[in-house]
DNA sequence: ACTGGCTCCTGAGGGC
DNA sequence: TGCCCTCAGGAGCCAG
C-alpha cells in the first residue's frame, strides 16, 4: 500500500498520539509478518517514546539513541490510533497500549510488513545500512542519480525504484515523476542525458512531496492514521489511467509490466 | 556486478 | 450464489 508520501502521512497523524506517552502493554496477535515479531519485543513495555522519525519507506520509534522499534508497512500495512475499546480487526497484527486511554494498532492483512525491536545506531542496522538518500534531501541530486544511471541498462523507472539509489520511490510516483519529467519509463537508463536526470531529480521531489500535501494516494484502502484518506488520486496523469486520455495531450495512456510491476506512460509526453 | 524472475500473503473484483 | 482467475501501493533472495 504505502509509498513515502503515505508512510509521512502516517507518522504525522501517528506522531502526536505517541511521543511521551508510556508503553503499558504490548500485544503481539500475530507475529508471522516478513520477519516474526521477535519475543523480546516486551522489553519495550514500560518505556516512553521520543520521537517518531521517517527512513525512506521504514518507521523508527526512538526510545533511546540505541534503541528503536522498526516499522515497515509493506503492501498492505497501516498504524491507526484507536480506544481499547475499538472491537479488534482481523489483522490487527500488533497493539501498543499507551496507558490504557488510548493505543495504535499495526494492520497488515498480507503480513508484508516488518515490526522489529533494533538495537543500537539504527542508521547501521542491516534492513537500513545500504539505503540510499531521502529523495526530498540535498542528499538527493543529478550526481547521485547520474552515477546511479551509468552503465546501467535496465529500464529507468525500475533504477529509480531501487531504494539503494533513491528511497521512498514506489510504483505509483514513479510512472508518475517520470510522465512530468517526459522520460519513457522503458528507457535504459544509461541512454538519458544528464540534463534529462535533472528534471527528473526534479519532478520526483515535486510529486512526493504535492502527494504529502494531499495526505498521500488513496487507491483501494490507504487511510490515515484517522481513518480520512488521501486525495493524491486526483491528481495522477497515468497511473491506473490504462486507454484514457492523457491529461495533457489527450494520447491514449498505455500499460506495460516492467519488473513484475505495472507501469504507464503517455507515447507522446514521453520520449 | 547486473539483471530478471520468483517469493512471501490475503483480499478485491471480474468473468462465467 | 459461487468458483476460479488475475492483480495489488514492497523488497529480499536467487541463479544465470
Amino acid at each position: 500500500m504505502p509509498e513515502l508520501p503515505e508512510v509521512e502521512t502516517t507518522r504525522r497523524g501517528i506522531e502526536p498520539h505517541l511521543i511521551g506517552k508510556r508503553i503499558t502493554e504490548i500485544i503481539v496477535r500475530e507475529k508471522r509478518l516478513r520477519q516474526p515479531v521477535p519475543g523480546d519485543i516486551d522489553s519495550l513495555t514500560g518505556r516512553i517514546p521520543r520521537s517518531l522519525v521517517r527512513r525512506g519507506k521504514y518507521l523508527l520509534v526512538e526510545f533511546a539513541a540505541d534503541s528503536h522499534l522498526l516499522i515497515h508497512l509493506g503492501m498492505s500495512g497501516s498504524l491507526r490510533v484507536c480506544s481499547p475499546a475499538d472491537e479488534l480487526r482481523r489483522h490487527d497484527h500488533v497493539i501498543l497500549r499507551l496507558g490504557g486511554k488510548s493505543e495504535i494498532r499495526y494492520h497488515d492483512p498480507r503480513r508484508f510488513g516488518i515490526v522489529l525491536p533494533i538495537q543500537g545506531d539504527p542508521a547501521m542496522h542491516p534492513l537500513l545500512r545500504e539505503l540510499g538518500p531521502e529523495p526530498l534531501s540535498a542528499g538527493f541530486h543529478v550526481g547521485i542519480l547520474a552515477e546511479a544511471c551509468r552503465k546501467r541498462r535496465i529500464p529507468i523507472k525500475t533504477l529509480i525504484m531501487n531504494h539503494h539509489v533513491v528511497v521512498g520511490v514506489g510504483n505509483i510516483y514513479a510512472s508518475e515523476a517520470l510522465f512530468r519529467a517526459g522520460i519513457r519509463p522503458t528507457t535504459p537508463s544509461f541512454k538519458i542525458a544528464r540534463r534529462r536526470l535533472e528534471s527528473l531529480v526534479e519532478t520526483i521531489r515535486e510529486v512526493l512531496q504535492d502527494s504529502i500535501t494531499q495526505g498521500g494516494t488513496t487507491l483501494r484502502d490507504f487511510v490515515g492514521s484517522d481513518g480520512t484518506p488521501g486525495y493524491f488520486r486526483q491528481q495522477l496523469f497515468v497511473y491506473e489511467r490504462a486507454g484514457e486520455p492523457c491529461r495533457v495531450c489527450s494520447t491514449e495512456i498505455r500499460h506495460a509490466v516492467l519488473g513484475q510491476r505495472s507501469t504507464y506512460w503517455c507515447p507522446a509526453c514521453q520520449k
